[in-house]
DNA sequence: ATAACCATGTAAATGGTTACATGATTAG
DNA sequence: CTAATCATGTAACCATTTACATGGTTAT
């Protein structure tokens, strides 16, 4: 499950051009779970060309830099049904952001500012992103998945809200219990 | 921030060998947020060696293989204030069970069983190693931390149990509003 | 018996990020 | 006028994963 069979799923739903892959990947419906840049995409749509598991169809457009649209091909249907029946593997999750949170007994108050409000920020747009999908008409996957998303990325957004003082005023909750006492 | 400035990161909280670096990552307080195997992990501490911002010190052990302790130096601890300063990257997430689970429609029920059980597995004993954690007398970058990923954690095997069945039958919430009504 | 734990490491292969390269159109 | 959007791609660099290599002890 690398890029190239994420192309190929995103494939099976339609046609699609490197561009608009990314975009899925940034704001759409695979934005809270999967991120890849033009330079992973770009290579794979290449690889995959090659392979024959998907098609490729020129499109000028004036005033716009040509296209390149994709479209997946029976082979590319196999291989796809092939890579969706592997044992997944555990979620790679690393997130600077907290690792700097964790030490935050080693951080100015300015970053330890700084850090918080990029990663409410980042939190809050995905949660909005997710908010704007209307996935009623979709599959029980994709209705399943969103409704994931968005369970995890309220809790996220509201914990940093609730909680976000005590990181920036360097208090545990001890603290504050000692403070009501 | 790669994994070298995790390493002096762990490193600031006392001594460590590069087998229960590992650990921490796997079970211990960064078990929901980073992640790395000995492949990068044993690379990373011989480079903070070379460049004098860890020392080592071998402990030969009956029946046991020889440890490698590892411990930060002055540069060491200079270098890691310094990589916490930096601008945090978005976090990476990447998760093959949730790409699996979203295209649920081209899964067999055997699959998709065998998807959502290792997920939620994976996610009750992450959740089960957090609630071992006791942070009330850790400072307040941990205790925030910890209780950012307790929310997380409790919030994804919730879901994961009280909307499993939806994903298993293959039936979006749309299908069970109409069985409602 | 068998699996898991302790404990280290390297080499090859894979894969991903970053920087470079281009450039017109449109919205604010 | 400035930034963002549309749209592609490559090359160099960096990091990570996987497979290989070893082997005694302890718990089930």
């Amino acid at each position: 499950m690398d890029t190239r069979s994420i192309c190929l799923g995103v494939l099976s739903m339609g046609e699609a051009t490197g561009y608009e892959i990314k975009k899925l990947f940034e704001e759409g419906p695979f934005s809270h779970f999967y991120d890849a840049g033009y330079g992973s995409i770009y290579p794979a749509l290449g690889k995959l060309l090659e392979a024959e598991q998907v098609t490729c169809r020129v499109e000028a457009q004036a005033g716009r830099p040509a296209k390149k649209v994709y479209a997946i091909t029976d082979a590319g249907h196999e291989v796809l049904a092939g890579a969706l029946h592997e044992e997944p593997a555990i979620d790679h999750i690393r997130s600077e952001a907290l690792v700097m949170m964790f030490f935050g007994h080693k951080l100015s108050a300015d970053q330890r500012a700084r850090v918080l409000d990029k990663y409410h920020g980042h939190y809050a747009k995905v949660l909005a992103g997710l908010h704007e999908l209307d996935t009623s008409r979709e599959g029980f996957g994709r209705q399943f998945v969103h409704g994931f998303g968005l369970a995890i990325y309220e809790t996220a957004v509201r914990y940093l809200e609730e909680h976000g003082d005590e990181f920036l005023d360097g208090k545990t909750a001890n603290d504050k219990i000692g403070a009501e006492q």
